[in-house]
DNA sequence: GTCATATGTGACCATATGGTCACATATTTG
DNA sequence: CAAATATGTGACCATATGGTCACATATGAC
């Protein structure tokens, strides 16, 4: 990974990159689990494979992790997602309304692939 | 990559995940651009990074080309970015207001870092 | 203390990713 | 047509990523 890379919020969009840590965490927003109670939510998926999951999603600080005895017990921390929303995402509301009306004419051909390929 | 993986949006989260794309999106935001329009806004890149960039944008619909002569240029289609928040970041709303209060006590411990290492 | 359980570590592997370079093709301009 | 410009292709490379396995450690239950 090599740097933190300025922002801040450059760890939260490798994490979020991955289909099963964005499960993970759709879990997790049911309430926390172990370690191992959400290693059997992914039967095709080692154990191993899951704590890799989780400690990537440990980096970006979507998850904060508490040891309860011999388990960890692991939280949903919603607030990076937000940033992601608040610091990217909502920029581009403007362009979903109209004024992008200039575009219009190129990205709305119903199905058209590129301008020929 | 594989295969396009279910949903749709799968491609569209590996093409955010890199921050260099994210700026080529955030320039197109502006207004189309040239290939090598962009690749001089990149001075550390060449422009063949720039033109794989561009591929896995396109792959990922958030950017349209149109050729014009033997000019190549880039328009920035927000709709995928607009389904990834209606899709899943939208889903954590809820979270980011009250309701994650059980949550708190954990989470909001000023920088705990993930309770002992 | 001993054993079972829950998690952590280290080594390793295949593939994806982000990048390079050399060269090919297409299009405008004189 | 010839030259300059703009983009595309193929081969290649280092590192990151997602995954495996074998083994180590910590904790709760008897």
């Amino acid at each position: 990974m090599t740097a933190p890379a300025g922002e801040g919020t450059e760890w939260v969009w490798k994490a979020l990159s991955d289909p099963t840590r964005r499960k993970v965490l759709d879990l997790l927003k049911r309430g926390p689990r172990t370690t191992g109670g959400l290693a059997e939510v992914f039967p095709s998926l080692s154990r191993f494979a899951v704590m890799k999951h989780l400690a990537v999603l440990e980096r970006a600080r979507l998850i904060l992790v508490e040891r309860r005895g011999r388990e960890r017990w692991n939280y949903l921390n919603p607030v990076p997602i937000r940033q992601i929303y608040e610091r990217w995402i909502s920029d581009y509301e403007g362009l979903w309304a109209g004024s992008l009306l200039k575009l219009k004419r190129h990205v709305e051909q119903p199905n058209e692939r590129s301008v020929r390929r």
